[in-house]
DNA sequence: TGTACTTTTGTAATGATTTCAAAAACGTAA
DNA sequence: TTACGTTTTTGAAATCATTACAAAAGTACA
């Protein structure tokens, strides 16, 4: 937990239990998890959590830039904890999003639109079939 | 209208008139549009016109690759005629989405993921301000 | 302690999208 | 043309993720 509050620290966001709670679970799960994931995980550990402190919380990081909110999933935001350059793969059989390491980091910023002032984000992801639920479906 | 009706049948989608007139409205309109703005653009033409009708389309188009369904916008999945590949930009300014084209458009396959059996779709957007929206805000 | 400010909470509202069954349109064979 | 099975459209109702809002709880600091 000390990595997350001063992880959070370090964007200028006041640490309080349930910040603290929220930036350590997206920290140590890369599953990229959903706000209804992240709460009923984090209800366990803090009872009288609401909802919507989930949803101000997810928000408050995303605005500092503390966190990536991905809209691969259309049912669903997803939040990813690691901010560094990379793309992502949602597989459609089971629903997992998976992380994609890019072999040229320079190309999104290279690709920037030329008609953008200032950018605060770029998303690429992939959609499709991982090889295991791809060789399930040859039952 | 010729050109949407035949557009159709190479997908292998039967041409009713609401069809072709969704099809023919995103292949002459490259704005992106959301389902309420297509609906309410055509329901001038066709009265009888139904949103649900106009979700349905949208959905079968896009289930046999005849449209893109980007999901670049958080509040509404926007639609796209055009489908050979390149990027967008949403300017948080002025909510339009514009084009972006890629330098290097084997980028994109290259960096298919390693579990990835079948990729169905890919997706690269940016979001900011444009230079427009920049410009204003310099009052 | 007291006070001002920040954060959390729970309920209610919003609004895009889906579901569903009836009505309409269509295709085709007799 | 007519009848019949299939496809498509329609509109109302339901779903459900997200937001709005105001009260309650927590925090900092004099």
């Amino acid at each position: 937990m000390i990595v997350a509050k001063e992880y959070l620290q370090s964007y200028g966001i006041r640490p309080s239990t349930q910040r603290i709670a929220v930036m350590h679970y997206l920290l140590t799960h890369r599953t990229h998890p959903t706000v209804d994931e992240i709460y009923h995980e984090l209800v366990e550990e803090i009872p009288t959590l609401s909802r919507t402190t989930v949803y101000n919380t997810l928000h408050l990081l995303y605005e500092h830039g503390a966190i990536l909110a991905l809209s691969i999933d259309e049912a669903n935001v997803r939040f990813d904890g690691y901010t560094h350059p990379h793309a992502h793969f949602l597989c459609c059989g089971c629903g997992k999003v998976y992380d994609v390491d890019l072999d040229d980091v320079a190309f999104v910023q290279r690709n920037t639109p030329k008609n953008a002032a200032t950018i605060t984000e770029a998303q690429l992801f992939y959609k499709g079939l991982c090889n295991v639920c791809s060789a399930k479906r040859q039952n």
